[in-house]
DNA sequence: GCCGGTGGAGTAATCGTTTTCTCAGAAGCT
DNA sequence: AGCTTCTGAGAAAACGATTACTCCACCGGC
């Protein structure tokens, strides 16, 4: 492998000479210049990153830790976060922690060792070693949750909002027993719509029972469960708000085995709009969050953040749009 | 930040003893090295990954270069990848081609230049810049489709024998006029499930037209275009075969703006088995492929290969399952 | 008692860049 | 002409780990 010495003898320059030709740095003669590129081209040169870092203290990459690779809500939001930072020249690394302390402390820890410019999260309930970052400075920010007790930058969604204009949507449509399935006590977004939910029955003069909740993982297989248990129920409900893709298919599932048709029998609003929604029968009524636009926000904050760390920390609220379809309607 | 000297210094040995102790090598005496990781504790010390890197010439990490985060046979892929290299201490860095050339050249030698242990990647049509990678000796593991011309390992699907099982399903639910929707023409996987298709036609005695086939992005909104197009002819096909999920999404809704019903109308199956394809009505029949396997397996490939490159290279190829559900049944 | 072997720890070289000095020569000014 | 200023390029010092050597002390065998 050519290093930068090989450049450099090839060309008839030292190795600072070339450093600067290919960084562009400073003032070199062009002709210089031209020479040190012709011989890079020649050798296959490619500069060591390891080398570049370690004297950079510092590499071009942004981590970006999250919860769940196979939502697409979170993949949305990669993509966001990639197309920002591929404009500007940063690599992205995309770690997965299954909502579990133990990856995200690791992870975190990758991530300060190998001395990454910024890290992008949706902290777990504990936000397990998010503080290492602090204390080495690593500018940090948070997406979708906020941080439980740092002041950093944060992305969010006005999900209790967004969870509120749902329920209240269902209320209008006259349902009269509405239930909610939502995630883990603790989780941030979980809480926040279920507090959105509870905002509407209250407003809308429905009388809220715990026998119409319940907690679960966001995913299929706990909400399935979930639902069975809510339609098994002496007083089922006649509506249900669901808090992610995942979860509304385990509904739907749930639905199907007790011979309940979505609208109909059931109203059900989940949250994101995940391409298929529109094809189930009858098509599903959703909370649109907007995912890329978290991305691409949380990706210049933190671009920002690492050209000057001084800033104030800011918090971003984006709004979520309820997409009315069939699953929320009698007729 | 700490470094291992300061280590070295509160617990009065030298640097050399620190990392000897750390890294569990060779012999050193209990006591000291007990002293060693307190004091490291104590400073909250985290090795410096590039200049570790810079030494050892290598990085603890695999690349994953995909062509989609957004689609689920990959992101299933990268799940299978991360288990294996997790639980032998890799880190897996995910890049997203967009099934773009410059893109994958551009990550190709970011992998280069920090020097990953190696690459697992599903090459666009025309692998650009692997060659880079074979000329530095990184080991290689292609996955999904095959590399053009060099020999690496590789772990594929029989998705030609997949392609025709399903076509012949079809044939069997007597649709006589089957159509196609595949991948653009170049993509290995798109070119196979072609060929199994007119294998499948072949053997049931029915003729293919070119008139029944269409190629496409592998996108929903290109697949809704060629299935509108093909259905909108003088004589329609019957059935479908659809080459991955995001394009079922596609022919779905152009099959329900034409009022067609599928399996009444038009029988569908479609590769992948993505979580909703239960949902639809009626439930859609598919090609489930092994992607967590796919990646598993590559990640075991490539480690092996780390350890000793001189191996030969080996071509594992996993079968795919039908699963019949209602999209290809008539009654 | 001497010598080779060995376990355990320190010294210092090394990885390949970037960047701070330093310096030579050209250019500009009086 | 003599002085400063400026420009461009080289020499060498980092950056922080790993590891090949070296060295010391101790042990056992003869």
């Amino acid at each position: 492998m050519a290093t930068i010495s090989d450049v450099a003898a090839r060309a008839g320059v030292s190795t600072a000479t070339v450093s600067r030709a290919l960084n562009g740095k400073s003032t070199v003669d062009p002709q210089l210049a031209a020479r040190v590129l012709a011989a890079a081209q020649e050798l296959g040169y490619q500069p060591n990153g390891p080398a570049r870092n370690l004297r950079r203290q510092e590499a071009a990459v942004l981590a970006l830790i999250i919860s769940d690779v196979e939502n697409p809500f979170f993949t949305a939001i990669a993509r966001g976060v990639e197309d920002v930072a591929h404009s500007v020249g940063y690599s992205v690394v995309l770690c997965n922690t299954d909502e579990d302390a133990d990856k995200e402390r690791k992870y975190v820890d990758v991530a300060i060792q190998e001395r990454v410019a910024g890290v992008i999260i949706s902290p777990t309930a504990t936000a397990a070693g998010v503080e290492h970052l602090a204390r080495r400075g690593t500018p940090v920010v948070a997406v979708d949750r906020p941080l439980p007790d740092r002041e950093s930058d944060t992305v969010l969604v006005d999900t209790r909002l967004a969870a509120r204009q749902a329920t209240t949507h269902l209320i209008e449509q006259g349902y009269e027993r509405i239930g909610c399935i939502t995630g883990p006590s603790g989780v941030r977004t979980a809480d926040d719509r279920l507090a959105g939910y509870r905002d509407a029955l209250k407003s809308g003069k429905q009388r809220g029972s715990p026998r119409l909740v319940r907690r679960t993982e966001f995913k299929a297989a706990g909400a399935q469960k979930a639902a069975a248990d809510l339609f098994s129920q002496d007083e089922p409900p006649d509506a249900l708000l669901v808090a992610n893709s995942a979860m509304a298919i385990g509904v739907l599932e749930a639905l199907r085995s007790h011979r309940l048709r979505p609208g109909q029998d059931v109203g059900v609003v989940a949250f994101d709009d995940v391409p298929w929604a529109g094809l189930v029968e009858p098509p599903m009524t959703v909370v649109a969050q907007p995912a890329y636009e978290i991305g691409s926000v949380a990706a210049q904050l933190l671009l920002a953040r690492i050209a000057d760390n001084t800033r104030a920390a800011t918090t971003t609220t984006l709004g979520a749009r309820l997409i009315e379809r069939g699953s929320s309607h009698r007729g």
